[in-house]
DNA sequence: TCAAAAGTGTTAGTGTTACACCCATGA
DNA sequence: TCATGGGTGTAACACTAACACTTTTGA
């Protein structure tokens, strides 16, 4: 029996609220092979970590940020040939706030893609991308994550927009607003949104504690 | 950095149509530690395999059929420190139908047990366990998984059973057997239960092709 | 004054729940 | 004839979808 290395990669993905665009986040990559192509930002497991401890690290490094939402998408058997041992490596995904990052711009080493839209990739990253956007779509309908994306106080049409890019599909905004307040756990601040070239909207917020006393377990 | 062995893990779900029960396959430790505990089948991943591929036959080697329902859970980073290597170990889960298997009495080296109630676990088999009933109940509500675990032909009330076990509520059969007949994909045969001391039930079938053109995408 | 999003109700249709009785079979 | 699950309809209620106009702000 042969032994493996085990590589941690991540799907960082943030939703960019002045475009209204949920992004991925991929670095360009330093080493050989595929050496400066996009790719998803990973590490290897050192001796002493927890496959979540890896991934956390890894986030703390590419976005500057800790405490972010990162869960396990799955593990993947990827067979390098090239290597002398095999590679196993297991991916992550994450959700952010792109107001808590601190730079959020361009650079060389790397960018944020939109999630529809990104370079090929190398390995199995785009089958990672794939299976993580799938693991989200789902989340999202019986989880409260999307608000790991958004501000902690947030207008109700930034809270649409994510789900229509996500679902790709328009909303109908009396609609959504009628759902939303039905549920007792996203609950309406004083403050009003600021600087906006509209009538400003309302900010509400997620309360996690109403959210957990009212789950129904099936 | 160190090295890994990985093992695959399956939780093996089975419907026992006899006693109206969901059951996990454990098997005895034969090897130091926990030796002779009942514990969740595994192996180690060899040179050659994906981890499905052992996952599968792990299966093989313990329903002894293959084409079964497997899915991987995720993947856990157990530190084994009597190992001068570390363990990482992968779990699968598996849906079975009690018809299929060759042989689904108890022995002594494997044995059912009631999916709520089963004994203490060695290592994180426990936690494996809850996560692949959690995974289970979910992947219920949007694939049609259960009929992995009911034989082709089955009577409505069956179907009805399994629910009813997986979420320990009893389910009002009017309303059930409508919501069914409103899906196109669960097609009526021509045949009825055969030896039941009431009136037999017409025998339904799943049909996946009907199921697939059906989808809808979010 | 224009553009842009905020905010608001009603109606029709669809799905969900609760509820009770006769039927066919084997023992 | 008894026990067991098979099989059926209706009414109240909740949720969903479709649809248009006035308000507030910054530019």
């Amino acid at each position: 029996m042969k032994y493996f290395k085990i590589a941690v990669d991540c799907v960082i993905l943030g939703y960019d609220n002045r475009s209204n665009q949920l992004k991925i986040l991929f670095t360009k990559r330093v080493n050989h092979p595929n050496k400066n192509q996009w790719a998803l930002p990973g590490g290897f497991v050192t001796e002493t970590e927890s496959f979540e401890e890896t991934a956390k690290a890894i986030l703390k490094r590419e976005t500057g940020v800790h405490n972010i939402y990162l869960r396990q998408l799955r593990a993947y058997s990827l067979t390098d040939p090239s290597e002398e041992n095999r590679i196993a490596s297991i991916a992550y995904f994450s959700l952010v706030k792109f107001d808590d990052l601190v730079v959020a711009e361009a650079s060389q080493s790397w960018k944020w893609f939109h999630f529809r839209d990104y370079p090929e990739l190398p390995f199995d990253h785009g089958k990672k991308v794939k299976h993580a956007i799938e693991r989200v779509k789902q989340l999202v309908r019986i989880e409260p994550v999307v608000f790991n994306l958004l501000p902690i106080k947030f207008p109700l049409n930034q809270l649409q927009k994510v789900y229509e890019e996500l679902y790709e599909k328009k909303l109908d905004n009396r609609n959504f607003r009628k759902r939303i307040k039905k549920l007792n756990y996203i609950e309406a601040s004083n403050e009003f949104e600021k600087n906006v070239s509209h009538r400003p909207g309302l900010l509400y917020q997620f309360n996690m504690k109403k959210y957990n006393s009212g789950i129904e377990v099936y």
